[in-house]
DNA sequence: GCCCTAATTGATATATTGTATCTATCCCTT
DNA sequence: AAGGGATAGATACAATATATCAATTAGGGC
């Protein structure tokens, strides 16, 4: 996540937690902070591993993803199924409704962008969805891809 | 996959398996039938049970998985992503072209609908993509939501 | 300030999904 | 029948995720 100030991010979702009756710990900063940080989706291993890098932290694998589960509650972060990775919402501190979201993955280098469709698009989806019997369809949507870059470096190994 | 008959899905995908210099052996027959007659989506280990249910055969699930890429392959077969699940593909005895396909999966219970989404829809989402630096997106859609069934006898558990 | 309680974290075990690698077997071609 | 590539068997292990119970921490009422 580029383009968004950091401290920004972390006090916003400070108030958020406190709003909640949540409390934004220090196991819990250090997470968020990985993701705000990160320029990729990352899986929750990953999280772990930068969240002790060069430090004397030990976070295990296993507070990352309570972590993560609370973070989805509290739409702080997405988790990207096609991926198994997460990464932080774009709009955590600004006044978007954070329930509908779009992500392009790249499945070449895993670089993923969150975009917005426009209206119509998302209406052609949901009718074809209650068509097919499906009376709502998830708020988010995750669309595999190819980035722009990648396709220039044209033969570089590509996930399916 | 229903509405679609066993031995006519069989037989074409021994056709063209032949046409591809591919044999159509005994595990690979084991594990199309599986999911030809399978409603839900599908494991790579809950299709190698079903291999062995009250059989003889011992299916490893590593023969599965090797199986399974097989058929992604040749287009017989779809994975889930979002499931970490394969299908069988609605249209391998058609002449339909299968590199676009839309899939509806159900987040209660995992229910798989097949869809063709229409050509506007579709294009709204490539210049979406375009716009974000996307330059192809994959033919494969994964939407998540919620099939009238499960909509109807609500307050069951339901997957994120 | 102190205690009670609930929230949070630690620690361990285990389930699920998927890959790597090497050997053995099958079957087509010659 | 023999050679060789395709297929399958077998084993090990990596990566992702959940379950469970004990220990600790931090607020809120007294």
């Amino acid at each position: 996540m580029s383009m968004v100030d950091y401290e920004t991010v972390m006090s916003t979702a400070e108030q958020k937690c406190i709003q909640g009756g949540i409390r934004f710990t220090k196991r819990r900063k250090q997470v968020l902070s990985v993701l705000i940080e990160a320029d990729v989706a990352l899986s929750a291993y990953e999280i772990a591993e930068r969240c002790n890098a060069g430090s004397d932290s030990n976070m295990p694998a296993m507070s990352v993803y309570r972590i993560l589960d609370l973070f989805q509650e509290q739409n702080f972060i997405h988790k990207l199924e096609i991926a198994n990775k997460y990464v932080c919402c774009a709009h955590i501190s600004c006044s978007h409704e954070h329930d509908k979201s779009q992500f392009l993955i790249c499945g070449s280098c895993r670089h993923v962008e969150e975009i917005n469709l426009c209206e119509d698009a998302v209406k052609a989806l949901q009718t074809a969805a209650s068509a097919a019997g499906f009376s709502a369809i998830s708020p988010q949507l995750e669309i595999k891809g190819r980035c722009a870059q990648c396709e220039q470096s044209e033969g570089k190994a590509v996930t399916s």
